[in-house]
DNA sequence: CCCATATTGATTGCGCGCAATTGAATTTCG
DNA sequence: CGAAATTCAATTGCGCGCAATCAATATGGG
């Protein structure tokens, strides 16, 4: 039985019901994917960034972190990974840099040694009040009306959850 | 004048049409926020192509090389990147890389020196074959319809090259 | 209690993405 | 024609992302 309602048991035969493109025969358009939408929009607004947090000393994942620290101080490694899909391989250089520029503090947890408690300097804190203007001026830049943003950010997680969930099946042989 | 009808000259004033929460005085929340539905998104594509690609020796931004490609045979490095908006500090150790898998040859072009021609081998051809299955597994493990990752596609692209644009003025002082 | 197992974060290696610079070839214009 | 400006690809440096591996710590079963 398989894990979603999702998967196809018969990719062949239901293959036609993804097909985006007119000709049956040849390779698929660059244009026609979503997923080349999705790469390219999220290239954009990381350039769409990167002027408005240089300023603060932050870079787009380096915001992130503190978004979520801001939202909870003082979580773990793994929990902060849990929130933004991230894996301690990318997070720790990341918090090392974010420590070197003073706004957070890193310490290993008391009650358990395994894991690092990431917690927020006065710095941190404080910047919490000029970083509030950056994701206005990136509405205003795209222009888009609030409920539109708001319907296809929900779209976007939906399809992110059911790619992560099916992740472990695509492509394996239907035993 | 600015350069575009969606520049903000006055941010603050017109901020509310671009609130995406409730509590206006905390910093921004993190589930809120289209740009993080856009990035983890984007990264759950990038996890679910891989273990398609793989056995074809590609990764993914190769993939994108090869789908321009195979649209048309022979371009410059430069038209490449502006299709995949890349540059060429991202493309030549990449198209350097698909040289030595063997899907590409790279050669200066004679009419003029500057630039060089990506034109595909046999076995870059070839591949197209195995590559047409990719999307629409894809497409099945996402669960979606056809209209829906249409529409979703264009929504994207609106945006992306309305933030592309914008990009210059955003975040300048309004003269 | 002791050992097998699991969890947590750090490390290494590789491939992007992009800013900034360089060098060569070409175009423009005086 | 010839100098200056422009274009194109390559290079360098840095910061992600992620797979794979490792060491330290915690936990549960015998």
């Amino acid at each position: 039985m398989p894990l979603l309602p999702y998967t196809c048991p018969t990719n062949a035969g239901r293959a036609e019901r993804f097909q985006h493109r007119t000709d049956m025969n040849s390779a698929p358009k660059l244009s026609d994917q979503l997923c080349f939408a999705a790469y390219s929009f999220a290239h954009a607004l990381n350039r769409a960034y990167r002027p408005l947090l240089e300023p603060l000393g932050l870079t787009y994942p380096q915001y992130l972190v503190m978004l979520v620290l801001w939202e909870a101080d003082g979580q773990t490694v793994k929990e902060i990974g849990s929130r933004l899909r991230l894996d301690s391989g990318t997070l720790t250089p990341l918090l090392k840099r974010l420590e070197a520029t003073g706004y957070v503090s890193r310490q290993r947890g008391s009650r358990d040694e395994r894991q690092v408690i990431v917690a927020l300097t006065d710095a941190g804190r404080a910047l919490s009040e000029k970083a509030t203007r950056v994701p206005l001026d990136l509405g205003c830049a795209m222009g888009a009306g609030r409920e539109e943003i708001a319907d296809l950010r929900d779209r976007l997680v939906a399809l992110r959850d059911r790619l992560a969930d099916a992740g472990c099946s695509v492509g394996e042989p239907e035993t």
